[in-house]
DNA sequence: ACCTGAACACCGTTCAAGT
DNA sequence: ACCTGAACACCGTTCAAGT
């Protein structure tokens, strides 16, 4: 939960009450909110989010760990439930809506997935890996094209998540995703679509 | 070209500097390029700088006003010259390259559509209507599918050309938009093409 | 070990003072 | 009319000094 081995009390609680205020601030502010500010919030030096959070990734990372361990065990249910074309359209939705929980965390999400020095890198790897599995499930049913790999689904993923971030497209983000993902993961239109 | 009316040689001649010199900036940096930083090369106050170009978007505009005059008109001559679903892909290939010229714009450009005090926001609202009469056209003929409409087609150009200036994506960015924007916009598969 | 906060080098934006 | 640059309120990042 906190680093590895063990550490002093003040430390720890430092820790963790810098992630709790923290989480508040990126969530009004975005993934580019004032350092200066969650420590000032939270009640300690700059320093001592420095020492603790050592890249403003790192900070994001200890923030969204969680939930991306979610979303690569969401995978594999998903798997084990649906078809395989539905599978990979759930999950890619709900990885397209995740993503927009925090502002501008898109950007940074693309920008860690080729940066191995990252610490957000290993996440994304993970990420993208689950949702390979899943698109080369649903072309080997057929039920997705070809010509796609991993990347390109963690791109169109992005693509559509940065969109649902724009404030003059956020209200259309479920629509864009019919009219742009669905498209470009379906092998065959559904009976009933246009033409 | 300048501002309407007379204006003193010599800030005639700050504005056409600066903005050479802009451009070479921005090009560098991007769309949020240091203003001062620009003043500074120009060899003039920042005062002035703002003076001419009282916000970010109004020296952007300035910037960019040429070039997207240039895309409205060749809509028209793509509609004069090829088939309608040929005139709208190529329209959306050659805007979504053209985003790619600054980095950063296209935030900018999806910020001030639905922003009418943006200076950006005439040439943005210029650029929909123009995608608009294509796929409009498109539609008609049934070359493309239905249930999309100008905004979708302006935020589909939007998410691509954003995934290019991602420097993680740039190098697939011809392949993404095969894999994205192609079967968004076309009604039917292309024989040959994936089943 | 860990924390603090001043220091440094940057921003965007405004506006009094100059020509 | 137009230009200048100091002033103000912010940044991110580092690091000597404290406990």
């Amino acid at each position: 939960m906190c680093q590895a081995g063990w550490v002093r009390a003040d430390a720890r609680k430092n820790y963790d009450h810098l992630l709790e205020v923290a989480r508040g601030i990126v969530a009004e502010h975005g993934a580019d909110a004032s350092l200066r500010d969650i420590a000032r919030t939270a009640g300690v030096g700059l320093g001592t989010l420095y020492r603790h959070f050592p890249t403003r990734e790192a900070l994001l990372e200890a923030l969204l760990r969680s939930s991306f361990a979610a979303l690569t065990a969401r995978a594999v249910d998903l798997a084990g439930t649906l078809p395989p074309g539905e599978a990979l359209l759930s999950w890619t939705r709900e990885c397209t809506r995740f993503t927009t929980t925090y502002h501008g965390v898109t950007q940074v999400m693309v920008a860690a997935i080729e940066e191995p020095d990252s610490a957000l890198h290993a996440s994304c790897v993970e990420l993208r890996a689950a949702g390979a599995r899943l698109l080369r499930r649903a072309q080997e049913a057929g039920d997705a094209r070809d010509g796609m790999d991993g990347t390109d689904l963690f791109a169109l993923i992005a693509g559509l998540a940065w969109l649902g971030d724009q404030a003059a497209l956020a209200d259309r983000a479920e629509h864009l995703f019919e009219v742009i993902a669905v498209p470009a993961l379906r092998a065959r239109p559904v009976v009933g679509e246009t033409v």
